[in-house]
DNA sequence: TATAACATGTAACAAGTTACATGATTTC
DNA sequence: GAAATCATGTAACTTGTTACATGTTATA
């Protein structure tokens, strides 16, 4: 999605080239971040080299596989505070995805529904009290770590009150 | 991305081609749901036909062009239901999206970054006027709006304790 | 010394989107 | 009767993922 501005913001810390910066999300951002794929970074790398926001030279160390080692240009330097400034500002609809589901859940039995939900609360719960427990995050991914704990909040304070209600309903039209 | 389950959704309601269905995202969910393509339609139709989920037939009227209609079948319902469960019960994590920039805002004057966000947070002030305002939803989406509704406040909220912070910190440190 | 794991990457496929095609019907 | 719009769909492109290739170092 953001795969740019990660991408740009990475390189931008240090020269990378595309197995490295495979291993730096792996191993750094690993929890929130984990989901950029290599092919992916390495189609990036050379989007970015084609229009200029990064430039490439070849290396190799010892007789490993040659590589090819990125590093930012000034309007790449440029682009990325765009990017970022623009990503900051906007606001990003929080899900959609699982809505679908929502939408369709009088398909169920309001009681399995409800059944359903409460099970979805308690992975929430429990992920919950991981984020609780760990401890706090450094600068850089502090802000994103606490938006996600105000997240995962509100997605348990929804559904304790939409599992009550799922529940009435059940008891309320028992004649099915 | 639940495309597959909400075009099973919407065939379980009534037999239709793609263009149909296509009108039918496009008037109904204009809201939440407006991000299916037509071509994504269609092709999922095409799909779910040849796994056996769905049946066609070719219908004419008067002389519009020729179409394909669909229905579904009982291992169609099967799967919807299959579907329907998992997704109902999986947690899928709020976002992700917007969080990349997150990371990066420290390469931002802490200054701008809280300004940059408090614009952030006026749409979204905006965004929860309009829908505290609407009419309160009907059975079907009434769940996925009541959702969305915890995480823009949440949303909020973040914010209310974000922007302060990096405000003090760019007090703080004006030493540069 | 055979097997596993590391280092570096590419090829082939899947999913979705934008942009277009084509004929009928309405509108000016 | 020309221009716009409706009705129905497909082709071509973009983006991202899974699975594979290829040589090198560590391990049993």
């Amino acid at each position: 999605m953001d795969y740019r501005l990660l991408v740009l913001g990475l390189l931008r810390m240090q020269d990378m080239h595309g197995y490295q910066m495979a291993e730096v999300v792996e191993t750094h951002f690993d929890d929130s971040v984990h989901d950029i794929k290599k092919p992916t970074i390495y189609d990036m790398l050379k989007k970015l080299a084609v229009e200029g926001l990064a430039e490439s030279r070849d290396e190799q160390e010892g007789n490993r596989p040659p590589r090819t080692v990125y590093s930012m240009t000034d309007s790449g330097d440029e682009e990325f505070m765009r990017l970022l400034k623009a990503s900051v500002t906007q606001y990003a609809p929080p899900h959609a995805y699982g809505d679908v589901a929502l939408m369709f859940v009088d398909a169920l039995p309001a009681r399995e529904a409800a059944r359903l939900l409460a099970e979805r609360r308690e992975a929430l719960e429990r992920s919950w009290e991981g984020h609780a427990g760990a401890d706090p995050h450094h600068g850089a991914t502090a802000l994103a770590a606490d938006r996600l704990a105000h997240h995962l909040r509100a997605e348990i304070d929804w559904l304790d009150v939409a599992i009550p209600r799922l529940q009435a309903s059940a008891d309320g039209d028992s004649d099915e």
